[in-house]
RNA sequence: GCCCGGGUGGUGGAAUUUGGUCAGACACGGUCGCCUUAAGAGCGACUGCCCUUUGUGGCGUGAGGGUUCGAGUCCCUCCCCGGGUACCA
């Protein structure tokens, strides 16, 4: 033996350059008929979100992927075919920036930096299926985002229209509204600016009450499901005709109490309705509106969002009618009304709601109370009574006064629906999402304008429409594909007369949303996919992956897949059953890791110094894996030091090899003191850890279990060398999932078996409960006395082994017994009266 | 404001599934010892707080109340921290 320190880099060579050479973890498509032959072992799908290749992987990605490489080889284990491929997001902004600063082509720093992150993963033995790896920008993948794209175009679900869209001054691009975060671009931070241009849509409000709705079929975190139902923003309510005599024309409201719309006293427009104008002029106030209005308009979201601050607007010189009372009331322009939300006007209910109150107090306008609170109570001055419970009902109302408001938001509804001034309706928060990007390093938009034929869609024959070269990469308000003169000019495809290309890409949030899809069937040069072959996988049975994502990407992904879906094209209506969101890996000062922080653990130095197989224990001992954790060298070296003592536990095996051959790692029969001892923690161990990898994914604990089993193995040296044999190859069969070298190697020597070929290990329930326990005996629930009892005795024997036991008898005795108490196979508890 | 999480030793965290004793598993850090020429590695013991009563002692899971034979765990009120979201009518 050269000598007896763990070598963990030696080791996880050795390992790896075997999982590559047999491709152990590749899985094929079967055929229907090899598929019936099998006897159909369960599939499970098992994936990490994809890379966004940029630099080298840091240590967020080893997180991650040591998670779900944890999960696969239990599923492995445990009886499934499990597909575990990857591949990288590789359009996107980062890689255009750097190519404008260094001159370096995208395409060239993307591979690069793909190479790192495939490099990484294969030094961090992670069990990929790399037959099935792909790219996002490579022509062979996006040639199908852009079939995918004429789908949705064919259907209605992609669509050109002009809007007010967020744009990013900084990186002279349009941004969806989820890419909108405090009025600021997500990725440069710079503040977006609203400007009216004609973009590309996908139509996902079309989903907006599947995408809710279907949220309670799927196993996802509560939190996750929650931001996803208030980024939809579905409002149940009505929309109430207002009409203008003067003008002779109706505007139409949303509003989700129409209970109080007997305290509607004014009528209040968005700055940036079209009719405000029309509105005004010819009155007193036509001049002040339009400096209102424009000052408005250029005001920031930011600024004019600040929720705190005064209201203000103008008056527009006129009324419109109260519906329900026939009331003339005014009407405002103001900024507090958003136009993006509902029609772009609201009626005023000042005295049921806080901000129509606020504008009623600035402009000495009459507050008139409809509903009364349930319990007489005042409403304090100075606030609008929103509050509604069951019980309040409406006073000053007509016909509907003492009803309460669930009644009377129906009846009203119903009263304006018979009179055709109204009608129930739901609202939603979510827009459709702005999927056009002026920028060069994505995938093109598969559109020809042609001027005879107008917009024309690209055959799917002349797929893919391959992203041209061009010298000038700088955002000039246009795409930097609009230079590349001899791509943009091309034919029609219809007329064959000369047209020009949609010179905009398409947000990489297009590119992922069915990624997962792809590497069911990668190497289809016929179709996106065999929804055959899709039917075999799908859908993904756990995705795992940042909270970051919450929104974008896991929103988008689904609205794929139920477009996809209803095209026949896709087995399912949600791409992943089950969702795991990762805390982050903080630096050790406890602040999220950042260059200009300087407090980045790279990966490398650390896999190179400890091994992989510790760095990816550590991650999952720090803590719950969903939990944030900071980064800890002294913790990691613990780790590090729990698998040397697993190790030379092995080593110590393998000077006993003979005895190994004979009788392997199998349990001894019939064993006794210490040996039975370490069998029992042996079982006791598989029962944690495969707990622990059933359900909440709490590493942190089963690897802790194993630290227990290892502790013992040592402390009891004289034990039955096959007791201590089984007991060391179980620890090492338990810890293969997070340390899967070591864990091959440990269980190599004992056994000289494979240890990913070998079931995931069984427990033997008898060998989980002893035959006697610690009988806890107390009085008035304070711990009096322990006696030793066995296992599964019956109450009767239990209590008097208690009354009998010499430190509760000494404080019963002259005293009368409530009652007792009995839990079995835990305690009695004595009450005294 | 609203919606989610969460508050336990010097530190990360266990125990929350089903209310069941002794809170604090497993680690880190610390103290002491063994081994070693030394260093490192390794091995072992101790490590919540308090006490002029060292005891089958008292106190202890953000604060206060409650339910219960029994509460870190359930209920109520409140405080603090983290995340999401917001003139959304």
């Amino acid at each position: 033996m050269a000598n007896d320190r763990y070598e963990p880099r030696e080791i996880e060579s050795r390992w790896q350059e075997i999982w590559a050479r047999e491709g152990t973890w590749e899985v094929s498509n079967d055929s229907e008929e090899v598929q019936a032959r099998l006897g159909e072992p369960e599939k499970s799908y098992v994936l990490e979100m994809l890379p966004y290749p940029s630099g080298e992987p840091h240590i967020g990605h080893l997180k991650t992927y040591a998670l779900g490489d944890a999960i696969a080889h239990f599923h492995r284990r445990t009886g499934h075919r499990v597909l575990h491929p990857m591949g990288y997001d590789a359009f996107g902004l980062p890689a255009e920036n750097h190519a404008i600063r260094t001159g370096v082509h995208p395409r060239q720093s993307t591979d690069e930096s793909i190479a790192a992150f495939q490099r990484a993963f294969r030094s961090w033995g992670i069990s990929i299926d790399w037959t099935r790896e792909l790219a996002t920008h490579e022509p062979s993948y996006y040639r199908w985002t852009q079939w995918i794209f004429l789908r949705l175009l064919e259907r209605g679900l992609a669509y050109r229209k002009e809007a007010a869209v967020n744009w990013c001054p900084h990186d002279a691009t349009v941004l969806a509204n989820e890419q909108v975060i405090d009025g600021r671009c997500e990725r440069c931070g710079h503040e977006v600016e609203i400007r009216q241009l004609e973009q590309w849509f996908f139509r996902i409000t079309d989903y907006a009450d599947r995408l809710l709705d279907e949220l309670d079929t799927i196993n996802w975190p509560e939190h996750v499901k929650a931001m996803q139902r208030n980024w939809i923003g579905r409002s149940e309510g009505a929309e109430v005709a207002f009409r203008c005599e003067e003008l002779d024309t109706e505007y139409t409201v949303f509003t989700t109490r129409p209970d109080t719309l007997f305290g509607a006293t004014f009528f209040v427009f968005a700055p940036e309705h079209p009719d405000v104008f029309r509105l005004a002029a010819g009155t007193e106030h036509e001049e002040e509106v339009h400096r209102y209005v424009n000052r408005a308009l250029t005001e920031s979201p930011e600024e004019r969002g600040a929720a705190e601050k005064p209201k203000t607007g103008v008056p527009l010189g006129r009324t419109i009618t109260n519906p329900v009372t026939g009331e003339q009331i005014p009407m405002f322009v103001a900024d507090y009304v958003l136009m993006e939300y509902g029609t772009g006007a609201v009626m005023a209910v000042p005295a049921h709601d806080q901000r129509d109150y606020d504008f009623a107090q600035v402009f000495d306008l009459p507050i008139r109370q409809v509903v009364a609170p349930a319990d007489d109570s005042e409403v304090p001055s100075g606030e609008a009574f929103v509050a509604h419970s069951e019980n309040e009902r409406l006073i000053n109302s007509g016909e509907f006064t003492g009803l309460s408001t669930v009644e009377a938001r129906r009846a009203i509804v119903e009263w304006l629906d018979r009179q055709g001034k109204g009608n129930a309706s739901v609202n939603y928060r979510l827009r459709d999402w702005l999927i056009s990007r002026q920028r060069y390093w994505g995938c093109p938009i598969p559109i020809v304008y042609c001027e005879r034929c107008g917009m024309v869609p690209v055959p799917d024959s002349d797929l893919p429409v391959v992203l041209p070269e061009v010298e000038d990469y700088q955002p000039r308000g246009r795409s930097p594909l609009a230079a590349a003169e001899d791509w943009v000019n091309t034919r029609c495809p219809r007329c064959r007369g000369p047209g020009r290309r949609e010179t905009d890409t398409m947000d990489t949030f297009v590119d992922s949303s069915w990624y997962f899809l792809r590497y069911c069937d990668p190497h289809n040069d016929q179709a996106p996919w065999d929804p055959k072959v899709l039917a075999q996988w799908m859908p993904v049975d756990q995705y795992i992956g940042g909270v970051e994502h919450a929104i974008l990407h896991l929103l988008y992904a689904r609205f794929f897949v139920k477009a996809l879906a209803d095209m026949g094209l896709v087995n399912v209506q949600e791409p992943f059953s089950s969702l795991f969101t990762q805390g982050m890996i903080l630096g050790p000062d406890g602040q999220k890791m950042s260059k200009s922080r300087g407090n980045v653990i790279s990966p490398g130095p650390i896999v190179e110094r400890y091994g992989v197989d510790a760095a990816r224990c550590y991650i999952l001992f720090i803590g719950p894996p969903d939990q944030d954790a900071a980064w800890a060298e002294t913790s990691l070296k613990g780790v590090h030091h729990f698998l040397s003592r697993l190790w030379r536990l092995g080593l110590g095996e393998d000077a006993s090899a003979s005895a190994a051959a004979q009788d392997g790692a199998e349990a001894p029969a019939d064993p006794s003191g210490d040996a039975l001892t370490l069998v029992r923690k042996a079982h006791w161990a598989i029962d944690k850890v495969t707990g622990d990898m059933s359900g909440r994914f709490t590493f942190n604990t089963a690897i802790a279990a194993i630290m227990e089993l290892v502790n013992d193995i040592y402390r009891f040296p004289e034990a039955e060398p096959q007791a201590r044999r089984f007991a060391i190859a179980t620890a090492a069969s338990l810890v293969f999932p997070f340390a899967p070298h070591l864990g091959s190697e440990v269980y190599q020597q004992l056994t000289g078996r494979r240890v990913w070929e070998e079931p995931w290990p069984d427990v033997d329930p008898d060998m989980l409960r002893a035959d006697t326990f610690e009988l806890v005996c107390m009085v008035n629930g304070k711990l009096r006395d322990r006696v030793t009892a066995n296992t599964g005795a019956p109450r009767e024997e239990l209590e008097r082994l208690a009354l009998e036991s010499g430190g509760v008898k000494a404080r019963v005795d002259g005293h009368d017994v409530a009652k007792v108490i009995v839990v079995p196979d835990k305690l009695v508890n004595v009450v005294l009266v």
